[in-house]
DNA sequence: ATCCCGGCGA
DNA sequence: TCGCCGGGAT
Protein backbone atom coordinates (compact mmCIF):
# COMPACT_ATOMS: atom_id res chain seq x y z
CA UNK A 1 0.00 0.00 0.00
CA UNK A 2 0.33 3.15 -0.20
CA UNK A 3 -1.09 4.80 2.49
CA UNK A 4 3.04 5.12 4.07
CA UNK A 5 2.89 2.43 5.56
CA UNK A 6 6.24 1.99 6.37
CA UNK A 7 6.28 5.23 9.16
CA UNK A 8 2.03 4.64 10.12
CA UNK A 9 3.64 3.02 13.04
CA UNK A 10 0.87 4.07 15.51
CA UNK A 11 3.07 5.90 17.62
CA UNK A 12 3.56 9.37 16.12
CA UNK A 13 1.49 11.58 18.18
CA UNK A 14 1.87 14.64 17.09
CA UNK A 15 1.90 17.77 19.11
CA UNK A 16 3.33 20.45 17.10
CA UNK A 17 5.46 23.09 18.40
CA UNK A 18 4.60 26.58 18.73
CA UNK A 19 6.44 28.95 20.76
CA UNK A 20 5.80 29.63 23.82
CA UNK A 21 7.83 31.38 26.60
CA UNK A 22 6.32 33.40 28.75
CA UNK A 23 5.43 36.58 27.85
CA UNK A 24 4.05 39.48 29.71
CA UNK A 25 0.77 40.65 29.24
CA UNK A 26 0.10 42.83 25.95
CA UNK A 27 1.37 46.03 25.75
CA UNK A 28 -0.67 47.31 23.09
CA UNK A 29 -2.79 49.34 24.74
CA UNK A 30 -4.89 51.07 21.75
CA UNK A 31 -6.16 47.75 21.00
CA UNK A 32 -9.27 47.79 18.74
CA UNK A 33 -10.79 44.93 20.18
CA UNK A 34 -11.72 45.78 24.01
CA UNK A 35 -11.52 43.29 26.74
CA UNK A 36 -13.44 43.79 29.68
CA UNK A 37 -13.72 40.65 31.20
CA UNK A 38 -11.58 37.35 31.19
CA UNK A 39 -14.35 35.22 30.43
CA UNK A 40 -16.02 37.07 27.84
CA UNK A 41 -14.00 37.89 24.84
CA UNK A 42 -14.73 40.90 22.82
CA UNK A 43 -16.24 40.19 19.33
CA UNK A 44 -19.53 38.76 20.54
CA UNK A 45 -20.11 42.10 21.68
CA UNK A 46 -19.80 43.69 18.31
CA UNK A 47 -16.68 45.10 19.39
CA UNK A 48 -18.39 48.65 19.41
CA UNK A 49 -16.15 50.65 21.90
CA UNK A 50 -12.79 50.95 21.13
CA UNK A 51 -9.62 50.64 24.13
CA UNK A 52 -12.05 52.21 26.66
CA UNK A 53 -10.91 49.24 29.25
CA UNK A 54 -7.74 48.46 29.65
CA UNK A 55 -8.11 45.60 31.64
CA UNK A 56 -7.86 42.97 28.73
CA UNK A 57 -7.06 40.39 31.47
CA UNK A 58 -8.01 37.79 28.69
CA UNK A 59 -5.72 35.27 28.20
CA UNK A 60 -3.26 37.02 26.65
CA UNK A 61 -1.87 37.21 29.92
CA UNK A 62 1.00 34.30 29.25
CA UNK A 63 0.42 30.94 31.18
CA UNK A 64 3.41 29.00 32.44
CA UNK A 65 5.25 27.03 30.67
CA UNK A 66 3.75 23.69 29.91
CA UNK A 67 6.22 21.96 31.96
CA UNK A 68 4.04 23.28 35.14
CA UNK A 69 1.13 20.94 33.28
CA UNK A 70 -2.10 23.05 34.02
CA UNK A 71 -3.74 21.93 31.81
CA UNK A 72 -7.91 21.04 32.16
CA UNK A 73 -9.88 18.06 32.23
CA UNK A 74 -9.42 17.98 28.62
CA UNK A 75 -5.84 16.79 29.19
CA UNK A 76 -6.83 14.57 31.36
CA UNK A 77 -9.13 12.47 29.44
CA UNK A 78 -6.53 13.06 26.43
CA UNK A 79 -4.14 11.59 27.89
CA UNK A 80 -6.16 8.35 28.21
CA UNK A 81 -6.63 8.80 25.02
CA UNK A 82 -3.18 9.53 23.99
CA UNK A 83 -2.00 6.40 25.74
CA UNK A 84 -4.22 4.38 23.61
CA UNK A 85 -3.73 5.59 19.97
CA UNK A 86 -1.05 8.37 20.02
CA UNK A 87 2.17 7.76 22.56
CA UNK A 88 3.47 10.61 24.72
CA UNK A 89 3.56 14.43 22.86
CA UNK A 90 5.47 15.21 20.79
CA UNK A 91 7.69 16.67 23.18
CA UNK A 92 8.61 13.27 24.64
CA UNK A 93 10.13 12.85 20.52
CA UNK A 94 12.23 15.60 20.89
CA UNK A 95 14.30 14.34 24.06
CA UNK A 96 14.10 10.72 24.22
CA UNK A 97 13.17 9.45 20.98
CA UNK A 98 10.44 7.15 20.25
CA UNK A 99 10.58 3.83 21.91
CA UNK A 100 11.76 2.30 19.14
CA UNK A 101 15.24 1.96 20.07
CA UNK A 102 16.89 4.81 20.64
CA UNK A 103 20.95 4.20 20.68
CA UNK A 104 20.31 1.48 17.75
CA UNK A 105 19.88 3.92 15.31
CA UNK A 106 22.23 6.28 16.49
CA UNK A 107 25.34 4.01 16.30
CA UNK A 108 24.37 2.12 13.34
CA UNK A 109 24.82 3.95 9.85
CA UNK A 110 22.03 3.02 7.63
CA UNK A 111 22.03 5.93 5.78
CA UNK A 112 24.88 5.28 4.25
CA UNK A 113 23.47 2.18 2.27
CA UNK A 114 20.08 3.95 2.01
CA UNK A 115 20.26 7.07 0.55
CA UNK A 116 22.29 6.33 -2.21
CA UNK A 117 20.24 3.50 -3.12
CA UNK A 118 16.94 5.54 -2.87
CA UNK A 119 18.04 8.49 -4.21
CA UNK A 120 19.03 5.99 -7.52
CA UNK A 121 15.55 4.24 -7.29
CA UNK A 122 13.50 7.33 -6.75
CA UNK A 123 14.29 10.04 -9.71
CA UNK A 124 10.68 11.76 -9.14
CA UNK A 125 11.79 12.78 -5.69
CA UNK A 126 14.93 14.46 -6.17
CA UNK A 127 13.87 16.60 -8.91
CA UNK A 128 15.71 19.49 -8.26
CA UNK A 129 17.51 18.41 -5.42
CA UNK A 130 19.59 16.32 -7.33
CA UNK A 131 22.90 16.77 -5.46
CA UNK A 132 21.55 18.55 -2.94
CA UNK A 133 20.08 15.54 -1.14
CA UNK A 134 22.90 14.09 0.02
CA UNK A 135 23.34 12.82 3.72
CA UNK A 136 24.79 15.51 6.06
CA UNK A 137 28.32 14.00 7.95
CA UNK A 138 26.94 13.69 11.79
CA UNK A 139 23.57 15.06 11.48
CA UNK A 140 23.23 12.52 14.14
CA UNK A 141 25.55 13.77 16.42
CA UNK A 142 23.90 17.12 15.80
CA UNK A 143 20.32 15.83 16.61
CA UNK A 144 21.88 13.73 19.71
CA UNK A 145 23.35 17.18 21.10
CA UNK A 146 20.26 18.84 20.67
CA UNK A 147 18.43 16.34 22.28
CA UNK A 148 20.34 17.07 25.62
CA UNK A 149 20.50 20.72 25.24
CA UNK A 150 16.70 20.81 25.14
CA UNK A 151 16.01 17.98 27.97
CA UNK A 152 18.38 20.59 30.22
CA UNK A 153 17.37 23.36 29.55
CA UNK A 154 13.44 22.89 29.64
CA UNK A 155 12.29 24.39 26.09
CA UNK A 156 9.08 26.18 26.22
CA UNK A 157 7.80 24.27 22.94
CA UNK A 158 4.41 23.14 23.19
CA UNK A 159 3.56 19.84 23.78
CA UNK A 160 0.23 20.14 23.22
CA UNK A 161 -1.96 22.28 21.24
CA UNK A 162 -4.33 20.19 18.51
CA UNK A 163 -3.95 16.93 19.17
CA UNK A 164 -5.32 17.54 22.47
CA UNK A 165 -8.72 19.14 21.31
CA UNK A 166 -11.40 16.67 21.70
CA UNK A 167 -9.45 13.69 22.33
CA UNK A 168 -12.53 12.14 24.15
CA UNK A 169 -14.94 12.82 21.33
CA UNK A 170 -15.73 10.15 18.40
CA UNK A 171 -13.01 9.67 15.60
CA UNK A 172 -14.63 12.71 13.23
CA UNK A 173 -15.57 14.72 15.71
CA UNK A 174 -12.03 14.89 17.06
CA UNK A 175 -10.34 15.23 13.58
CA UNK A 176 -12.19 18.08 12.54
CA UNK A 177 -11.11 19.07 16.58
CA UNK A 178 -7.88 18.03 15.57
CA UNK A 179 -8.19 20.44 12.00
CA UNK A 180 -9.39 23.27 14.01
CA UNK A 181 -6.78 23.16 16.66
CA UNK A 182 -3.74 23.29 13.88
CA UNK A 183 -5.72 26.13 12.13
CA UNK A 184 -5.53 28.31 15.19
CA UNK A 185 -2.00 26.81 16.80
CA UNK A 186 -0.04 28.95 13.89
CA UNK A 187 1.30 32.29 15.17
CA UNK A 188 0.23 31.51 18.57
CA UNK A 189 1.11 30.20 21.45
CA UNK A 190 0.49 26.19 22.52
CA UNK A 191 -1.33 27.64 25.50
CA UNK A 192 -3.66 30.17 23.95
CA UNK A 193 -4.69 27.72 21.23
CA UNK A 194 -5.22 25.43 23.42
CA UNK A 195 -7.27 27.80 25.56
CA UNK A 196 -8.71 28.70 22.33
CA UNK A 197 -9.81 25.40 21.09
CA UNK A 198 -11.18 24.63 25.06
CA UNK A 199 -13.18 27.58 24.85
CA UNK A 200 -14.59 26.28 21.41
CA UNK A 201 -15.33 23.24 22.56
CA UNK A 202 -17.21 24.33 25.65
CA UNK A 203 -19.45 26.21 23.16
CA UNK A 204 -19.84 23.05 21.42
CA UNK A 205 -18.44 24.85 18.17
CA UNK A 206 -15.62 21.83 17.56
CA UNK A 207 -17.82 19.66 14.70
CA UNK A 208 -18.24 20.62 11.46
CA UNK A 209 -22.20 21.58 11.91
CA UNK A 210 -21.80 23.62 14.69
CA UNK A 211 -18.88 25.36 13.67
CA UNK A 212 -21.27 26.39 10.36
CA UNK A 213 -24.00 27.58 12.18
CA UNK A 214 -22.00 29.42 14.58
CA UNK A 215 -21.87 33.41 13.97
CA UNK A 216 -18.62 34.39 12.74
CA UNK A 217 -18.28 37.32 15.38
CA UNK A 218 -18.89 34.30 18.36
CA UNK A 219 -16.31 32.46 16.86
CA UNK A 220 -13.95 35.64 16.67
CA UNK A 221 -14.79 36.41 20.23
CA UNK A 222 -13.81 32.67 21.05
CA UNK A 223 -10.66 32.34 19.64
CA UNK A 224 -9.55 36.59 19.91
CA UNK A 225 -6.24 35.55 21.46
CA UNK A 226 -4.82 33.86 18.94
CA UNK A 227 -3.04 35.26 16.23
CA UNK A 228 -5.04 36.56 13.30
CA UNK A 229 -8.22 35.56 14.80
CA UNK A 230 -10.39 37.72 12.60
CA UNK A 231 -8.96 35.61 9.10
CA UNK A 232 -8.98 32.41 11.32
CA UNK A 233 -12.83 32.63 12.47
CA UNK A 234 -13.90 33.01 8.55
CA UNK A 235 -11.88 30.02 7.66
CA UNK A 236 -12.74 28.31 10.22
CA UNK A 237 -16.10 28.26 9.18
CA UNK A 238 -15.44 28.02 5.47
CA UNK A 239 -13.94 24.80 6.45
CA UNK A 240 -16.62 23.64 8.51
CA UNK A 241 -19.12 24.20 5.51
CA UNK A 242 -16.46 22.50 3.08
CA UNK A 243 -16.51 19.65 5.36
CA UNK A 244 -20.33 19.59 5.18
CA UNK A 245 -20.44 19.63 2.09
CA UNK A 246 -18.00 17.31 0.48
CA UNK A 247 -17.02 15.19 3.50
CA UNK A 248 -19.95 14.76 5.47
CA UNK A 249 -18.86 16.28 8.34
CA UNK A 250 -15.44 15.13 8.35
CA UNK A 251 -12.31 16.47 7.31
CA UNK A 252 -10.53 15.71 4.24
CA UNK A 253 -8.38 12.83 4.04
CA UNK A 254 -5.92 13.49 1.98
CA UNK A 255 -2.98 16.23 2.03
CA UNK A 256 -4.15 17.44 -1.31
CA UNK A 257 -7.72 17.91 0.02
CA UNK A 258 -6.30 19.67 2.82
CA UNK A 259 -4.20 21.69 1.19
CA UNK A 260 -6.98 23.31 -0.61
CA UNK A 261 -8.98 24.45 2.36
CA UNK A 262 -8.77 28.22 3.27
CA UNK A 263 -6.02 29.10 5.50
CA UNK A 264 -4.63 25.47 5.50
CA UNK A 265 -0.87 25.89 4.28
CA UNK A 266 1.66 22.81 3.48
CA UNK A 267 2.96 23.15 7.43
CA UNK A 268 -0.35 23.36 8.62
CA UNK A 269 -1.57 20.02 6.09
CA UNK A 270 1.52 18.47 7.31
CA UNK A 271 0.81 18.53 11.15
CA UNK A 272 -3.13 17.47 10.08
CA UNK A 273 -2.28 14.85 8.46
CA UNK A 274 0.04 13.61 11.49
CA UNK A 275 -2.59 14.31 14.38
CA UNK A 276 -5.90 13.66 12.46
CA UNK A 277 -4.61 10.61 10.52
CA UNK A 278 -1.79 9.06 11.92
CA UNK A 279 -0.30 9.63 8.63
CA UNK A 280 2.96 10.74 8.20
CA UNK A 281 3.47 12.09 4.39
CA UNK A 282 5.85 14.40 5.09
CA UNK A 283 7.93 16.35 7.54
CA UNK A 284 6.09 19.52 9.00
CA UNK A 285 8.60 22.19 8.34
CA UNK A 286 8.33 25.64 10.18
CA UNK A 287 10.54 28.39 10.49
CA UNK A 288 12.25 27.40 12.94
CA UNK A 289 12.87 23.64 11.04
CA UNK A 290 13.52 25.99 8.01
CA UNK A 291 15.96 27.94 9.46
CA UNK A 292 18.15 25.46 11.62
CA UNK A 293 18.52 22.95 8.70
CA UNK A 294 20.15 25.81 6.26
CA UNK A 295 22.35 27.13 9.32
CA UNK A 296 23.34 23.35 9.38
CA UNK A 297 24.24 22.96 6.03
CA UNK A 298 21.32 20.29 5.61
CA UNK A 299 19.57 21.36 2.63
CA UNK A 300 20.46 23.08 -0.29
CA UNK A 301 18.10 24.25 -2.96
CA UNK A 302 17.89 23.98 -6.76
CA UNK A 303 21.00 24.21 -8.40
CA UNK A 304 23.92 25.24 -6.37
CA UNK A 305 22.59 26.95 -4.35
CA UNK A 306 23.41 26.41 -0.94
CA UNK A 307 20.34 26.87 0.86
CA UNK A 308 16.85 26.61 0.33
CA UNK A 309 14.49 29.83 0.02
CA UNK A 310 11.38 28.49 1.34
CA UNK A 311 10.20 25.54 4.14
CA UNK A 312 8.72 24.02 1.46
CA UNK A 313 11.94 23.29 -0.29
CA UNK A 314 13.58 22.59 2.70
CA UNK A 315 10.95 20.06 3.55
CA UNK A 316 11.14 18.60 0.11
CA UNK A 317 15.55 18.45 0.74
CA UNK A 318 15.08 17.28 4.15
CA UNK A 319 12.54 14.24 3.59
CA UNK A 320 15.60 13.17 0.65
CA UNK A 321 17.85 12.54 3.26
CA UNK A 322 16.14 12.09 6.57
CA UNK A 323 15.11 8.34 8.27
CA UNK A 324 11.38 8.90 8.10
CA UNK A 325 12.01 7.76 12.10
CA UNK A 326 13.04 11.66 12.06
CA UNK A 327 10.28 13.03 10.67
CA UNK A 328 8.21 13.47 13.11
CA UNK A 329 10.23 14.39 16.20
CA UNK A 330 12.39 16.71 13.93
CA UNK A 331 9.91 19.32 13.72
CA UNK A 332 9.73 19.59 18.29
CA UNK A 333 13.06 19.33 18.60
CA UNK A 334 14.06 22.24 16.32
CA UNK A 335 11.20 24.39 17.27
CA UNK A 336 12.48 24.21 21.13
CA UNK A 337 16.21 24.59 19.95
CA UNK A 338 14.92 27.29 17.83
CA UNK A 339 13.02 29.56 20.86
CA UNK A 340 15.89 28.99 23.00
CA UNK A 341 18.96 28.96 21.24
CA UNK A 342 19.47 28.47 17.86
CA UNK A 343 17.23 31.53 17.55
CA UNK A 344 16.10 33.38 14.10
CA UNK A 345 18.00 36.93 15.33
CA UNK A 346 21.11 36.37 17.58
CA UNK A 347 21.86 32.91 17.90
CA UNK A 348 22.91 31.55 21.39
CA UNK A 349 26.33 29.67 19.67
CA UNK A 350 28.07 30.04 22.38
CA UNK A 351 25.31 27.87 24.58
CA UNK A 352 25.46 25.55 21.91
CA UNK A 353 26.99 22.43 22.48
CA UNK A 354 26.95 21.28 18.86
CA UNK A 355 28.65 24.66 17.61
CA UNK A 356 31.35 23.14 16.27
CA UNK A 357 29.31 20.44 13.71
CA UNK A 358 27.84 23.66 12.50
CA UNK A 359 28.81 26.04 9.27
CA UNK A 360 26.66 29.05 10.37
CA UNK A 361 28.03 28.50 14.07
CA UNK A 362 29.25 32.65 15.46
CA UNK A 363 28.43 34.05 12.00
CA UNK A 364 25.50 35.65 12.40
CA UNK A 365 25.88 35.76 15.98
CA UNK A 366 26.46 39.24 17.34
CA UNK A 367 25.97 41.61 14.88
CA UNK A 368 27.69 41.11 11.36
CA UNK A 369 25.58 43.37 9.45
CA UNK A 370 23.39 45.56 11.52
CA UNK A 371 26.52 47.65 11.98
CA UNK A 372 26.64 48.14 8.26
CA UNK A 373 23.08 48.75 7.41
CA UNK A 374 22.90 51.30 10.43
CA UNK A 375 25.38 53.85 9.26
CA UNK A 376 23.30 54.63 6.09
CA UNK A 377 20.93 55.54 8.68
CA UNK A 378 18.19 55.55 5.84
CA UNK A 379 14.86 55.13 7.35
C1' DA B 1 11.17 50.13 16.45
C1' DT B 2 11.84 45.93 13.98
C1' DC B 3 11.53 41.45 12.94
C1' DC B 4 8.99 37.33 12.78
C1' DC B 5 5.17 34.09 11.92
C1' DG B 6 1.81 30.96 7.97
C1' DG B 7 -1.00 31.58 4.42
C1' DC B 8 -2.47 34.19 0.75
C1' DG B 9 -3.64 37.69 -2.50
C1' DA B 10 -1.74 41.45 -5.20
C1' DT C 1 8.27 38.53 -4.43
C1' DC C 2 6.11 41.68 -1.31
C1' DG C 3 3.05 43.01 2.15
C1' DC C 4 -0.83 42.29 5.14
C1' DC C 5 -3.02 40.27 9.29
C1' DG C 6 -2.54 40.89 15.03
C1' DG C 7 0.19 40.39 18.13
C1' DG C 8 4.73 38.65 20.65
C1' DA C 9 9.74 38.76 21.31
C1' DT C 10 13.85 41.17 21.03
Amino acid sequence: MFLACPIRNSALSITFARRITCTGMSKRSSSSMPITSNESPPGVQSSNGVSKSETRVFVRRTVKKKAEGQYSGLDLELKDDVKRCCPPDIEDFAFKRTKDSPGSRKSKPPLDTLLPRIEDSNPTRQKGVAEGGKTPVDWEKVLEGIREMRSSEVAPVDTMGCGRAGSTLPPKERRFAVLASSLLSSQTKDHVTHGAALRLQESGLLTADAMDKADESTIKSLIYPVGFYSTKAKNLKKIAKICLMKYGGDIPRSLEELLLLPGIGPKIAHLIMIMAWNDVRGICVDTHVHRICNRLGWVSGKGSKQKTSSPEETRVALELWLPKEEWVPINPLLVGFGQTICTPLRPKCGNCSVSHLCPSAFKETSSPSPKLKRSSSTK
